[in-house]
RNA sequence: GCUCCCGUCGUCUAGUCUGGUCUAGGACACAGCUUUUUCACAGCUGCAACACGGGUUCGAAUCCCGUCGGGAGUACCA
């Protein structure tokens, strides 16, 4: 039998960067084996806007080239894969389980299980919820009396279950330290360990990979596997993803850990894929860098860590420069041009998810939908002269937004630092003369210029050349100075640099 | 409280099963140097860890016990 995996995210209307991992995991088992990858959304009745939310978390699953053969859009031979369309199949599960006595009507009302709680923890032991046997009379009565019930699996004492775990390795749990719990809600609604047992066993699927959160559900979730007469998958644990530099889970409070942050800043799928693949797992001693095609074949369960590991964003950013450097100036001009053409909106989106009660906002429009407008005539010469410095795509506006506009926006730090100096209004003044007349206005021609000059009236060439970067890209860092005068083009250069001699005849 | 999981540089990890090749290797980050008009890239150098305490052994990161620390579960949440 081939591979089956599964995720089975909650339509929250948020994808977790933490979660991707799992659902990769997931993905990469099943690619590797050439086995069947599901997505089945584990979505409650209650919940309102699972299509909008669905939608958020299949548009991310598509960014990061993880595809699937069953669910959503795709649908499959186990339709559906909405949990909260599956009611007859929980229902006939449930009724199964009655049948064989595995499971009991729990007549009891929260007042009754609050206060055998609290008797238990008087007593200071573990309280476990157990099921007390009902006469005939006594059920009859209830239903008279009106009282509604839960469906309880009454678990059987004595036994000790173990797990094989493919990341834990063996995981021993006794069943006295298991509670009866209830798998159907006296409204008829499935909970999770009865219903994720179901879909598994319907959807056959054969690698259960997910949050080590689940571990201890695990050995509940065993019992029903084996009431209802179902085949064991292998199942696979995967400790959470901490927060940077700490042991705590990583939430929202770490900064952006929602994927649709990674994608509106101009990630690479790729270098996230790598990225996430190496948090908690590792091939062998060195490799860092992994394709796509590598993870595929490469990856490996029992290769999985089995202590979690935090979140490294430095880590995910020089992978992201790593894959940036493989791209040829066409793709990055492809890439980039969204941002040029919509720089005001990727700001406004910028500088609102520092707001402290941003929201995800899903991918920003204008990155869903390909322009049909032809990039800017400068852009590929702008990437080119940035180089290895872009290291995302968001770093065109936040390096090179200057190459798009008519008037420069001068960083007080680099104004104070290069111009505010002995004889840069001369160096700045002379220059432009020369700047006017000099033909071609291209880099050889400007260089040599910019030289002589130097060399003539004896400047230090760092002087000349800082100023002159500063008073035309306003920047202290950026390109080398002669691709951006190039860049710029005659004109705008002077005129900047008329600016900068404007503001440097006011005091600071 | 009880049950279970986890514990190697600041971070991600190799090594743990099958004790010696580990005076613990690689990567990110950081610091310094080289190159450079700035930054980035590249190259070099440096910094830095076996949670603690016992035990077994000629020998322990590795095996055993305990302690401490972190996490999960203990729901008519998922």
């Amino acid at each position: 039998m081939s591979v089956r995996t599964r995720f089975a995210p909650s339509p929250t209307g948020f994808l977790h960067i933490g979660g991707v991992r799992t659902a990769l995991f997931n993905w990469l088992l099943s690619r590797r084996d050439g086995g069947q990858f599901i997505l089945r959304i584990d979505d409650t009745d209650q919940q309102r806007h699972v299509e909008d939310a669905v939608g958020l978390i299949l548009e991310g699953f598509e960014w990061m080239g993880m595809d699937w053969d069953e669910g959503p859009k795709v649908g499959g031979p186990h339709a559906p894969y909405y949990q909260s369309k599956r009611g007859d199949r929980y229902k006939e599960a449930a009724d199964a389980l009655v049948a064989s006595g595995h499971v009991y009507r729990d007549y009891s009302n929260e007042a009754e299980r609050a206060a055998d709680k609290k008797e238990a923890e008087y007593q200071k032991r573990a309280f476990r919820f157990r099921g007390k046997v009902n006469s005939e009379e006594e059920i009859a009565a209830y239903d008279a009396e009106g009282r509604t019930y839960a469906l309880r699996f009454r678990v059987p004492l004595g036994r000790a279950l173990i797990l094989q775990d493919a990341i834990k390795g063996p995981v021993e749990q006794r069943t006295d330290e298991l509670g009866d719990f209830v798998i159907v809600r006296p409204d008829g609604s499935p909970l999770y360990n009865f219903a994720s047992v179901v879909d598994d066993a319907d959807m056959q699927i054969t690698h259960v990979v997910r949050a080590e959160e689940h571990l201890a559900n695990t050995f509940s979730q065993l019992l029903v596997f084996e009431a209802l007469g179902y085949p064991l998958p292998t199942f696979a644990h995967v400790p959470y993803v901490a927060a940077p530099g700490s042991k705590k889970k990583l939430s929202k409070r770490d900064g952006a850990v929602g994927l649709d942050e990674f994608i509106n800043e101009g990630y690479l799928p790729v270098a996230m894929m790598n990225y996430l693949a190496k948090i908690g797992w590792s091939y062998d001693a060195s490799t860092e860098v992994f394709s796509r095609a590598d993870l595929i074949e490469k990856f490996s369960l029992d290769k999985v860590n089995s202590s979690p590991a935090s979140h490294d964003p430095d880590k995910l950013f020089w992978l992201q420069g790593e894959w940036m450097k493989t791209l040829t100036i066409e793709e990055k001009v492809e890439k980039t041009a969204p941002y040029v053409a919509n720089m005001q909106a990727w700001i406004d989106w910028n500088s609102r998810r520092k707001l402290p009660d941003f929201r995800s906002e899903g991918v920003l429009p204008f990155l869903k939908t390909p322009s049909t407008e032809p990039p800017p005539p400068q852009l590929a010469a702008v990437i080119e002269a940035l180089g290895d410095r872009l290291k995302t795509f968001c770093d065109i506006i936040k390096l090179g937004s200057y190459f798009f506009t008519e008037d420069v926006h001068f960083d007080p730090d680099a104004v104070k630092k290069r111009l505010r100096k002995e004889g840069v209004v001369e160096i700045l003044t002379s220059l432009r003369k020369i700047f006017v007349e000099v033909e071609p206005f291209d880099v050889p021609t400007l260089e040599a210029a910019v030289h002589t000059y130097a060399e003539q009236t004896s400047s230090h060439m760092g002087l000349v050349v800082n100023a002159l970067r500063v008073a035309t890209t306003g920047q202290a860092v950026g390109p080398g100075l002669y691709d951006c005068l190039a860049i710029l083009g005659r004109d705008r250069s002077l005129k900047r640099i008329d600016q900068a001699l404007v503001m440097l005849s006011q005091p600071s």
